[in-house]
Formats: structure tokens, sequence, C-alpha cells
DNA sequence: CCACTCCTGCGT
DNA sequence: ACGCAGGAGTGG
């Protein structure tokens, strides 16, 4: 979500806004081109994230955007033509470009917000894991050690650190050398630093190879990410260790896929 | 903790 | 035909 941050803003700030068109089909949260009308008129003066959260700020309001499992966020000319499963499309300045959502499983979602509104929204997450500050690092590493539930499903709450999914929290634990079944209570002190250094690290890696694609990810110019193949556990089950040499084994945890070393995870 | 939901598409 | 997929939530 760094990635397309960092490729949209570019291609949007200080742009004007048009009338918004929404598709039928509802996505998590059901939208109306109506609800968007205040955008119309307004220019782009930020374009923000925290953790898997984006969001377009204009007219006092703005648009908050998820991308769930297939969700993409690009600006292109308003003659190419939109891929199918498009949902929102918002023209920029003279009409030439949009803004555009396309979301084939429709798990992700465009929510528009005015006030504090998106105040709200982030308080209701924990740190930001690329951008967390010494402050951040003790609220994430009190939260671990106090969950009785496993490190990698406490990775995966976004109270605990946002912006931490199923590919990143399975490789900050195999950096960390910890098994991602252990229970957060379990860590000693040295191992939950391992962990949250772990995060920091993965995500940095993803951010600086513009992004993990497998099959939908693309940045706001329509472009795949190389993080996929650097990545140490995910996606490479029977596969040797990069560390340890040892196989690569994958099991479901809470109801997805988790990928681990149990040659040199603990 | 688990099962299951929302959806479409792709690889086997 | 079936299993699986980068998210996030619900209900038991």
């Amino acid at each position: 979500m760094e990635t397309v941050r960092k490729t949209l803003l570019p291609l949007v700030l200080g742009a004007r806004l048009g009338r918004a068109k929404v598709s039928k089909l509802a996505l998590r949260t059901k939208i109306t081109a109506k609800q968007l009308a205040f955008l119309e008129g307004a220019v782009v003066d930020e374009v923000g994230r925290h953790g898997k959260l984006l969001w377009v700020r204009a007219g006092g309001g703005g648009l908050c955007i998820r991308l769930g499992m297939t969700g993409r966020v690009t600006v292109e000319a308003k003659t190419t033509t939109a891929l199918k499963h498009t949902h929102v499309r918002v023209p920029l300045d003279d009409g030439n470009r949009e803004l555009r959502f396309c979301d084939p499983r429709r798990f992700g979602e465009v929510v528009p917000f005015v006030g504090d509104e998106l105040d709200l929204e982030r308080a209701r997450m924990g740190p930001d894991g690329i951008t967390i500050d010494d402050d951040g690092r003790a609220r994430v590493r009190d939260a671990i050690l106090k969950t009785g539930r496993s490190i990698k499903d406490a990775l995966l709450d976004q109270r605990v650190v946002a912006g931490v999914g199923n590919i990143y929290a399975a490789e900050a634990c195999w950096l960390a050398s910890l098994s991602p079944t252990r229970a957060g209570s379990s860590l000693s002190a040295s191992e939950v630093d391992a962990l949250i250094a772990g995060i920091e690290q993965t995500l940095t890696d993803g951010v600086r190879n513009r992004g993990t694609s497998f099959s939908d990810y693309v940045d706001a110019d329509g472009k795949r990410g190389d993080n996929a193949a650097y990545l140490h556990v995910f996606q490479r089950e029977a596969e040797g260790c990069r560390r340890c040499g040892a196989v690569v084994e994958r099991f479901t945890q809470g109801a997805r896929s988790t990928f681990w070393c149990p040659g040199c995870q603990r």
C-alpha cells in the first residue's frame, strides 16, 4: 500500500476532482455516487496511508481506500478501457484522466470521510509498521506479550500493528526465527524485540521492491512489484529454507495458510 | 480458539 | 470440479 501511495501521490496531488461514478455492485461498504458528490471541484491536498488504509484528502474530507485481496487503485487516461470490475471512477482535472478503483472480489472498499472520521478510523489501528517509533514499538511489544494468541494471529490484527498481512506476518516470523504458532505471551524480551525488528524489516524490504505481486497487486501506474522473488518462506512450500536449508512447510492457521521453516523457527 | 461469510478467477 | 487466493469481520 505504501507503494500505491507513493506512486499515486504525484498523479493526483493538486488535481481537481470531478463527479464520481460508482458501479451498482456493492463493495465491502456500499456507497453511491451521491455520497461522493461533495468531492466535485475539490483539489487533492494529501495522499496518506496508515497500515493498509489509504486516503486521498480533498475538500475538507476525502476518500478512504482499502484494497482487500484484489483491489487496485490506478490513474489512467479516460480514453483507455477500464478493466472489468472497475467500481469507482473519479475524473481528474479537465476529465482527460481518472482515478479508478478495480476489485474483482469486492473485498476492498472506497469510503468517503468528512471531518474527524478518518482520525477515528486511524485511532482503531495500532502503530503503522513502517513509520513506527520507539513509543509505537513499546505499544506493539506490550500487545504481543500480553496476548495468548499465536504471534502470527497477533500480527494479522491491525489493532496490534497496522500494515501486516498474511505474507508479511509469515516473513516477520521467519526473520525473527520464531515459530508462527508461539503464543505472544511466551516470548522473551529479546524474542519480541526480534519480532518487531522483523516486522519493520519485511515491510521495508517490501517497499524497497515496490510491493509483492502474485496476481492482482499493482501500483497506481499499473506496475507490478518485484518483492515476491525476495520472500523467504511465503509461497515457498517444499522449497529449501534460505537460512538453514530445511524444507519450508505450509499449514492452516486461523483459516489461512502459514508458511514457515521448522528447521530454524523456534 | 474455530468456522464461516462476503466475491471472482485461476491453476490443477 | 475443486482448492486456493494478498482482508476483515462475525458469531459460536
